[in-house]
DNA sequence: TTGTATGCGTTATCAA
DNA sequence: TTGATAACGCATACAA
């Protein structure tokens, strides 16, 4: 900025004014545009940063980099965030509680000016509270109880109410449900949507069509297994993420179950992986895209000191697609 | 800083110094300690960025945060980094090549000490070799004509003539390969491979069984499609990543093929995948895991001023898995 | 070994 | 509108 100045033949503080926004003399203008340009300037964010006590960085925990479903926000969130001159500092805990607490703790000493993470089931909401006291914290996917920050969710209950609802409507009383790790967020809520649709429809619930995974492929594909190989098995399966989804459609190949025929299914998440098999299948959509320029937009308005409306909740809605994995049951 | 000198009764130089390793009297060490933990003192990342020129973070450049194969080494090198005291900031180009430019100089503006990046293919060396004069630049995966920055590649010449070269050794003659883009770096070199096997056992290639997909899920189910509807259909199909290995298994599933008894296959990339297939998948698998600490350490070397054997050149090994998606053929 | 003093590149204040 | 100047928090050269 000094080159710029001396270049221009202005002073530093004029230079640094026009810059920002300031008003100068159209002259002036001229003079430090070309100076820019010419001796390729570039403002060193760590100066300005020391001064504003901004790092115009935004902090990003995930479980894991390697979940799609979190990928994909991530990359909508790093995008409209850059387009704001934020950068995003994403960092993975590989679903380790421990390794949670240090990337925060990382992200802390690294200044940044805002958080955005998915938590961890058992996160404790102390630690985000007082986080959230110097600095705007944005949880993603799931709550925690007791936590006064804003939080995107999905209507998670609804998803599942309504796609087993789909399952009851075509004449399925027997219909499985592949859920996540018994104590997460998500899964509980998707159970509840499974729980909730039963009661309303007045049908009995078997505990045997209830399973949990752990919403990686290998239990998606194990517990579908072992449903299909029930005394009784469901006429209709129900699974929960796009990684168990996958796994049972690999169990579904391997017991050479005919689909809808012998089993109807509906899956979660992958729109693109819907298309793909056939029969198409049938998945509960989450707007992910949505979700992630929802917690964005959120973190830029916290960033701007607006603080309106705060704790924000969002619930977004998730979409049920029904394709020809799906079949009616023919009563009798 | 200030503080923590006052409360440890000693000047501010002498806390600089401890806190940066320098020898400091054992009294004024505790008397340090105490008074960091005390007031909780976390270092200005600015101000010492300000006056050491470096902002302890490394840039990230990826095609997308989408694909596994980037997100695995990713994952791995964001974490090895961290160990270290830097930050990564990670940036996808969603395989938009005007994007990739934009974040790399939006890395660049936020003056990022080195850059480890998976270049489009089409990237200009003079760019990456402007950029390279300034600060470290490691590429991973794919290489770039007459660029002078280090390097990590997978062998993938050997890896796809080793996986072809099972197949021939059982018997196969007419072997189908699902290729990446025409002219992606990664795509030659599987494409050369195959070729080269063909050559060295002289068995003549047929143009009809070589296809190009373009690394996604529904390139390999459409190709493999392709493949089978041949008047002569392959015995056994090489397909050269993750995302096309997947499409191309829906794609037998929706015809009904017997594996390996129609047909023989062999993917790429993802080990889970394989062990869940059924029947168990043969896979060239790259080492994502070594990539990312290759990369990573690399990077380090080079941020420590280290420039010996610059700019060095990995060739990792990838591993050929052969498994009951290959059979033998009988001659005859 | 310790402390004083200087400067890193900005922004912001205030006088001109 | 402009410019001189102080301050941000730290690292370091140099003097003590």
């Amino acid at each position: 900025m000094k080159d710029v100045a001396k270049y221009a033949g202005v002073s530093i503080a004029t230079v640094s004014k026009y810059l920002n926004g300031g008003n100068v003399l159209d002259k002036n203008k001229e003079l430090i545009d070309e100076a820019v340009v010419k001796l390729d300037y570039q403002v060193n964010v760590m100066a300005r940063g020391l001064k504003t006590n901004e790092t115009m960085t935004v902090g990003i925990i995930i479980p894991s980099l390697t979940n799609l479903f979190f990928t994909t926000i991530v990359s909508k969130v790093e995008n409209l965030l850059l387009q704001k001159g934020y950068s995003t500092i994403i960092c993975d805990y590989r679903e380790d509680e421990k390794l949670e607490k240090e990337k925060l703790n990382f992200l802390l000493s690294k200044n940044v000016d805002g958080i955005i993470m998915v938590p961890s089931c058992s996160e404790d909401n102390e630690l985000i509270n007082k986080v959230n006291k110097d600095l705007p914290v944005v949880l993603i996917d799931r709550n925690i109880e007791g936590v006064n920050c804003d939080v995107v969710l999905t209507d998670n209950i609804n998803g599942s109410y309504d796609a087993v609802e789909q399952l009851i409507h075509r004449g399925h009383r027997r219909i499985g449900i592949i859920c996540g790790p018994e104590e997460h967020y998500t899964a509980v809520e998707r159970l509840t949507g499974y729980d909730r649709v039963h009661e309303d429809y007045n049908i009995a619930r078997d505990k045997d069509l209830i399973r949990f995974g752990d919403y990686q492929i290998e239990s998606g594909h194990q517990e579908i297994i072992n449903l299909m190989k029930l005394a009784e098995p469901p006429t209709a399966i129900f699974v929960t993420n796009y990684e168990m989804t996958l796994g049972s459609i690999m169990g579904i190949n391997e017991l050479d179950i005919k689909m809808p025929d012998e089993l109807s299914l509906i899956g979660y998440d992958n729109l693109q992986l819907a298309k793909i098999i056939k029969p198409s299948l049938s998945i509960v959509t989450q707007p992910m895209d949505e979700i992630g320029e929802t917690a964005a937009r959120l973190m830029l308005k916290r960033l701007k000191k607006d603080m309106s409306k705060h704790p924000a909740v969002y619930r977004l809605k998730s979409r049920i697609i029904i394709k020809d994995s799906v079949r009616k049951l023919n009563e009798g």
